[in-house]
DNA sequence: GCCAACGTTGGC
DNA sequence: GCCAACGTTGGC
């Protein structure tokens, strides 16, 4: 059986709750608290080793952090369970939990934030989703060209495999 | 704080 | 299954 190809990433973390330095000091963190289907079932796609863009929303500026990668496949979201959490859903059950979660753990915090602005002017990252206006969805997935563009753009020193 | 975009809910 | 009302996201 042939290896899965490692898919690419972009996951949205809004860094007055969780940021880029908080994923560095952690070394890695579970990804809860994703409460859209669309979302949701990109994380279940997500295998160990896949490679995601760290980005920063309802920042200032809002943009592209760093790298992370995701350390542990698709899991329940224990939060949904939690009658105290905020993330807690009373339709969801062990027996079928409805929301799930990925660990990733810190690859890089780049050089250079690349702002949303700056991919936006950039013409090699048009059609990328996040640039896209109205675009809400919390974890998409990137095109290589796309991510190996953010990572120029960053002087970053991830290497995609 | 505003509001566009768009996902979810619930009545029918 | 439709769709109006409502809620959330997230840039500005």
């Amino acid at each position: 059986m042939p290896k899965r190809a490692v898919k690419l990433w972009l996951m949205k973390s809004e860094p007055d709750v969780y940021s880029i330095d908080d994923l560095k000091r952690d070394g890695s963190q579970s990804w809860d608290g994703v409460r859209n289907y669309q979302a949701r079932n990109h994380m279940r796609d997500m295998a160990v080793g896949d490679l995601a863009i760290f980005y920063h929303s309802s920042a200032k500026p809002p943009g592209a952090a760093g790298v992370c990668r995701v350390c542990r496949k698709a899991y329940p979201d224990h939060t949904q369970f939690d009658g105290n959490s905020e993330y807690y859903d009373p339709k969801a059950s062990k027996e079928s939990p409805r929301w799930w979660m990925v660990d990733v753990e810190f690859v890089e915090k780049f050089p250079d934030l690349v702002s949303l602005q700056a991919m936006k002017d950039d013409p090699k990252l048009e059609g990328m989703r996040v640039t896209q206006k109205g675009s809400r969805l919390s974890i998409q997935p990137v095109e290589k060209p796309h991510f190996k563009r953010v990572l120029q753009l960053a002087k970053g020193k991830t290497k995609l495999p």
